[in-house]
DNA sequence: GCCAACGTTGGC
DNA sequence: GCCAACGTTGGC
């Protein structure tokens, strides 16, 4: 099982959306790095979704529920799109501002590599956001 | 709206 | 293969 963290700008497609639709094709990811994570997941891995623009901040947790396949938004086969459904939201969003002051998530790589746009995340730093967003494991 | 960070492109 | 120019992302 791995960690992992999606962003997405709320004003394109927020979490409330995502919820809204049961759940929501991850494509159009142009970035090597990202396509390489987007590789990495496997079906039932955890996804913290961040939402970046006004109000940074973890908002909810979603699942991988389709691992990595040809992404349909291109004929460019070198790009991959996977399947994530809502598992649930966070009591309380987790601010970036709260993210940088935590000592446990000093390394992680979201502040580390701040434009990809999927990053992994330790079980440990999972766990670390789910505590300040008031949900148990 | 500005700017820093950084990935990509293209000239050489 | 280097590196400058350029474009994009995302925080503020």
């Amino acid at each position: 099982m791995n960690y992992w963290l999606v962003k997405s700008e709320p004003s394109a497609y927020s979490w409330d959306d995502f919820v809204k639709d049961g759940g929501t094709r991850w494509d159009g990811v142009r970035n090597y790095q990202a396509r390489n994570n987007l590789r990495a997941m496997k079906k039932g891995d955890l996804v913290l979704y961040y939402h970046s623009g006004a109000g940074p901040g973890v908002v909810g947790v979603a699942k991988v529920v389709k691992e990595a396949y040809q992404d349909p938004t291109t004929e460019d086969d070198r790009w991959v799109a996977i399947d994530l459904e809502p598992v649930r939201a966070l009591k309380a969003p987790v601010p970036l501002g709260d993210i940088k002051k935590e000592k446990r998530l000093k390394n992680i790589s979201l502040l580390k590599q701040g434009r990809l746009s999927v990053v992994p995340v330790t079980k440990e730093e999972y766990e670390a956001v789910l505590s300040m967003g008031s949900v148990g494991k």
